[in-house]
DNA sequence: TTATTATATAGATAATTTTCTATTTGTCAA
DNA sequence: TTGACAAATAGAAAATTATCTATATAATAA
């Protein structure tokens, strides 16, 4: 496995150790939702929102796509296969 | 698998998002360690390795064995296990 | 072009976390 | 019991993060 520095890794859990980014998760784990949809289930401020996409975005685990004005945000099987993978090396799984 | 609120998942995960208990948890990927041979390798004084030591247990990912003095640190197999577990269902793994 | 809508950015504040020093608690050995 | 050592706790300061309001940017539609 390609090796990561300790600020990557924490950088990929960094995504995970937000309430409100996993309520985000349990959205996206039904596909692919708008920006402006999770707005309505979160009760957070457009701009905070904005926030909490990109910490998602930038630990690999979430992906955007632009379409318009709208960005679509999905589950990335490749970042959430590190993710995982990164789990388990550190944890001996 | 059992249901956890994303508190509890947020909380498990907040021990993989510092860089310093990254290097904690690669110290104990060779075996049990005690709290005194962790902090010669980590820069930080007693009572914050104490802080992230605590940090590491809540999450579960992380055990404790007091002998004497002394408190032998290693990776629980169980809590790793569930962050793994709880890592692929969250990302549809 | 102008208005509208989605998202991002800037800048400030509040909350949380990390870290420290000082002290306390618990355990063992003289 | 006293001294030494390991770890925890209290309390404060520093750093980071989450959140907000206000504004800017980008894209579409009229």
């Amino acid at each position: 496995m390609m090796k990561l520095t300790d600020k990557k890794i924490a950088e990929i859990f960094k995504a995970l150790c937000d309430e409100n980014r996993i309520k985000i998760l349990h959205l996206l784990q039904t596909g692919e939702k708008c920006a402006c949809h999770l707005n309505d289930e979160i009760n957070v401020t457009q701009p905070t929102m904005s926030h909490h996409m990109k910490v998602l975005c930038d630990s690999g685990i979430v992906v955007g796509r632009k379409e318009g004005k709208w960005i679509h945000y999905s589950i990335s099987p490749d970042g959430a296969k590190l993710a995982a993978d990164v789990l388990k090396e550190l944890t001996n799984i």
